[in-house]
DNA sequence: GTCAATAATTAGAATCATTCTAATTTTAAA
DNA sequence: TTTAAAATTAGAATGATTCTAATTATTGAC
């Protein structure tokens, strides 16, 4: 282990036994972006997961945040998020949930679902086989002058 | 109108209409585009709807393709479908249902839905305005060999 | 129909996100 | 330890999308 892990690892554990499941090691680098990921609930790009985790490991590249987010994506332990034509989003939250995409401000927020992702009324075709589900809801943040970022575009 | 309007044209006076709801106008570029995007069921990429127009029409540019791309969406006659880190494609089945995204070839189908998209199990905070609800799945076609395209990664 | 104002189109440059490359370092296991 | 495989790195390359400034088409008023 390097002179890299300055990190509170309480995640380390699980981050190396899913990793190992999918033939994949354990570094440093996976533990600083894994714990970025954790520390908040928003839904960064791979660029602010490089600037962030960048201020916890000077040295990291952008390619091996791209590399680690995903191999974390390979191993379920983060999910990918694409609302837009806009960067690719990245998501910690494994619990059953759906996305709001504000078209004024473009955040991304996460909105509970009332039942399980499995009640959803869908049939699927007999000749495909599914993985994995992803609902997005577009529209506005109301209070357009309240939206995170960005600042509205509408008056 | 100009020489290049040779395109059956059933579907113009809709457009148009459309078109001018949102303050938009009807230019024979408009006509071809939403013409190739209704001619296939499939969801092109932006340079696939280029190309494809391209036979029809020559001159156009690719600017023009984005703009009435976005012109369509914005007059709600064509939806963004954003499925991975890939090119946007396009899709101008304006009826509730979802896409399944083959991860091993690519390929995006329309499902059904066997219920109205209103019924779905979400409850909206109230401090946000949904105005589109999107539901992916990510899969594999089953029998790799038959994937549509790119020939199946797996084996 | 003609004109002016506005919107749309165009080619190409610019930007941004993502992937690739080849050299180096780290890891895991014998 | 040694070694093979995997991961990391900087930077180049690619691909998708947006921007720019000049030109052309469309619309509505006359």
């Amino acid at each position: 282990m390097s002179e890299h892990s300055k990190v509170p690892s309480v995640e380390a554990s699980e981050l190396a036994k899913k990793l190992s499941e999918s033939g994949l090691r354990l570094t440093s680098q996976r533990e600083h972006v894994f714990h970025v990921l954790r520390a908040q609930t928003d839904h960064p790009t791979a660029d602010e997961v490089y600037l962030r985790t960048k201020a916890e490991m000077p040295e990291i590249s952008m390619a091996t945040v791209y590399n680690t987010l995903d191999a974390l994506v390979r191993c379920g332990l983060v999910k990918q998020v694409n609302v837009d034509r806009a960067a690719t989003r990245f998501c910690c939250n494994m619990e059953d949930h759906c996305h709001f995409y504000c078209e004024e401000c473009g955040w991304v927020h996460d909105i509970e679902l009332s039942g399980g992702i499995r009640d959803f009324p869908i049939r699927m075709p007999r000749d495909l086989s599914a993985r994995q589900l992803d609902i997005s809801i577009r529209g506005a943040c109301r209070n357009p002058g309240d939206c995170n970022r960005k600042s509205a575009g509408s008056s």
